[in-house]
DNA sequence: CCGACTTTGTGCATGCGTTCACAAGCGGTA
DNA sequence: TACCGCTTGTGAACGCATGCACAAAGTCGG
């Protein structure tokens, strides 16, 4: 599929076959933490730190340590016993396993509230991810830059995907678009798409589909508020103590 | 708990006591898939339909039938073998497990754009959610208006959080901000936290923190692009073929 | 009233993910 | 070089979630 899309291969580092084996063993929820170690240790990196145990790394990021070191396990073995880890040789393995070796284009359908969120975005273009392409249909829009990027019309969309090589699109447009969105991402050969509108999207099994559903999130909160609500009721009706753990309240917010 | 806020209970049903052992027992993952049920039903609901079957919704929801009728078997047996589920009765028993009956008071932290856009977001109110209070630092946002409401200055969060009992805290700060309005929000009581900045929040265990992470996601979806594109290569090296699944791409898209 | 058909609810087996516990391996030290 | 302490890497046990397959329970037609 890659070699549809004319020189897709020039900046990537191909995989060893024991990584390759590897790579497709490692369980679906390992990946989401790699990619939180992964930034665990960029700051530690940034911060010149070189070295760290299994411990300091999953205190940080707030795992189990037996579960970081068999998450590690899954990528190889580049751990010194009795020592740790070099933070500098783990951030490029990870970088490797999770393919961010080369860039990924990415494109935002729907410039609403949250397309503009995402498209001034700081985090994405720094880590890998540039945004290249911009959707909607307002005519009002098009044309218009946001974060530095014009909005294409949605029709030109699959013409825009191919020349810009995008391989993930986000889906930000209201419900009823959604779906139709999504197809046209298809079409236009994306296989890889991060959905924010709260529908369930139908797609062929090439395509990989990623949710983040707000609603759901909210409800979620909810049913652990009743819950505990329901238990303190039942439990002793008394008041459960609200203080915080002892850190620290001082800092300042700055806006994004 | 809720004692402490004064007349908390007023809209709240309390759970009957077969119901209560009953959340306690319903597993993580069907709560997340149960929010799904409730807004595909919803849905239904809005156009006219009144008895669905598991089959129709489990394939509107995008999971298996069996995997359905499991999760709504924990909160209850509300369907008519033979026949399948009444809508309205599904609606109104899943609402009460997710303690969709009260409204929780949402505060959002961090007035930036993506603050902006949780603050305008259409989809809270109406389903229980409403935003009662936004939070910022930046002396030009203080009571400026935004989605109907004024905003706060963070030195403001426990006066304010208490007075309009907030009961979910939305953090969408930048990162260094994060673990400092995160201590504020549980000093003022909040017991469920959304976060959205790219950090490990600590917090003390009668807190809830739900995380979303937008670089995450990208990067398991980059995973999966270096993964497959890794098969392709070493399998055949052939294209695989990209087109959509027969869905009919017709749609207009209307911003949000 | 009865029998055939449909769909739910659930016991059970299977597979995946987490956790434990310990052997293997490395650096430091005498 | 030989020993000691520390940390990794992983085999094995455990627990949770998923999927299957079927009994239970209801409707509908005659």
């Amino acid at each position: 599929m890659a070699s549809q899309r004319g020189e897709g291969e020039t900046t990537t580092t191909p995989l060893e076959p024991a990584d390759r084996e590897r790579a497709r063993a490692i369980p679906e929820a390992a990946v989401a933490r790699l990619a939180v170690y992964l930034r665990v240790l960029s700051g530690m990196a940034d911060q010149g730190v070189t070295a760290v145990s299994s411990e300091e790394l999953s205190q940080a990021a707030g795992v189990n340590a037996a579960k970081l070191r068999k998450d590690l396990s899954y990528i190889g073995s580049y751990g010194t016993r009795g020592v740790g880890y070099d933070v500098e040789v783990l951030v490029s393995h990870i970088e490797r396993i999770l393919g961010l070796t080369r860039n990924h284009s990415v494109a935002v359908v729907g410039i609403g509230n949250l397309g503009h969120a995402l498209a001034n975005y700081g985090g994405f273009p720094g880590r890998g991810f540039p945004v290249t392409a911009l959707f909607d249909v307002d005519p009002d829009l098009i044309g218009v830059p946001v974060g530095g990027i014009p909005v294409s019309h949605i029709d030109d969309i699959t013409a825009v995907c191919l020349e810009r090589e995008v391989s993930i699109g986000v889906i930000a447009t209201p419900p009823p678009a959604a779906q139709s969105v999504c197809d046209r991402l298809v079409s236009a050969g994306v296989q890889c798409i991060l959905n924010f509108a709260p529908v369930v999207l139908q797609v062929p099994d090439n395509v990989e589909v990623r949710k983040v559903d707000l609603a759901v999130e909210m409800q979620i909160l909810s049913f652990h508020v009743a819950r505990r609500a329901d238990e303190a009721v039942h439990n002793s009706g008394g008041g459960v103590s609200v203080g915080n753990n002892g850190l620290g309240v001082d800092g300042m917010v700055i806006r994004p």
